[in-house]
DNA sequence: GGCCAATTGAAAAGACTTTTCATTTGGAGC
DNA sequence: GCTCCAAATGAAAAGTCTTTTCAATTGGCC
């Protein structure tokens, strides 16, 4: 993942490291406020600019996901599954990529139904995970 | 629809009157400022704050839905399907609703696979109209 | 090692949303 | 119709979140 920021022309800088081992331990959804304090943790000086800045980029480069929720819609999750979307734990805000198949059909049903031509789709599920049943 | 206000308590007013009537006549997604602006059309003395609250209730009885966008996550659309999806034209914001049939077997799998408990899910497809292509 | 565009972050600005609270009002009851 | 009061309202203030600015720093190519 940190090859995929140098392949695109990024620079790797400290600062990106820790935002990328932050998204990357927690299997949970987090705030930029919340990448700030952990990230915090693993290079000290790291600002908030910067967190909101290297999350919008993480996300254009695929590596990371927004999650929308009744809670907000800022937050974000390591993106583990290509092209997929994600299952949200309402108690412990866990995060569980699943593959995106199964939903053309689906997809493709509505565009001819409704005549768009459909370019991206957001999907996203929640419950509650095994452990917080 | 406004009788759905009577129905569950809630008083009908000029301004909730207002914001319904804007709702209803777009068939786009609009931010609270621009249901402000349109409703003003209506009932000039209509405040910014009684549109949140209102938008947020009408939300909350099952009449309106969020859009969520790259523009933002704070738009709301007239929810035309009750129980369905949404898609949206990124050229002229037009929404449409669609059938949520065809998912649960999606979500059902999903369920199974990871374990989780799925209590809700949200669809949205973005892409170009009929007229916008 | 030197160079320079990319990156950073503190501070300021900006944008958006919620709270407060005095005033107004819908509609139930008479 | 009129009275009454909890619900609703909105201007202003407060609060929260996000982006911009710009001087200083730094990664990585030479
Ligand atoms: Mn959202
Ligand atoms: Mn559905
Ligand atoms: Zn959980
Ligand atoms: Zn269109």
């Amino acid at each position: 993942m940190a090859k995929g920021l140098r392949t695109h022309g990024y620079k790797l800088t400290a600062q990106r490291l820790a935002v990328l081992q932050v998204l990357r331990e927690g299997n949970e959804h987090l705030t930029p406020a919340e990448v700030l304090d952990r990230g915090r943790k693993i290079y000290s000086r790291l600002g908030m600019t910067t967190v909101y800045r290297t999350l919008e980029l993480l996300r254009k480069l695929g590596f990371v996901r927004r999650v929308h929720g009744a809670e907000g819609c800022r937050a974000y999750a390591e993106a583990r599954e290509r092209d997929g979307h994600h299952l949200v734990c309402q108690a412990c805000r866990r995060v569980v990529d699943f593959p995106c198949s199964g939903l053309n059909e689906l997809i493709e049903h509505t565009a001819r139904r409704t005549g768009f031509a459909v370019e991206s789709h957001l999907l996203e599920l929640a419950g509650l995970c095994p452990a917080c049943q």
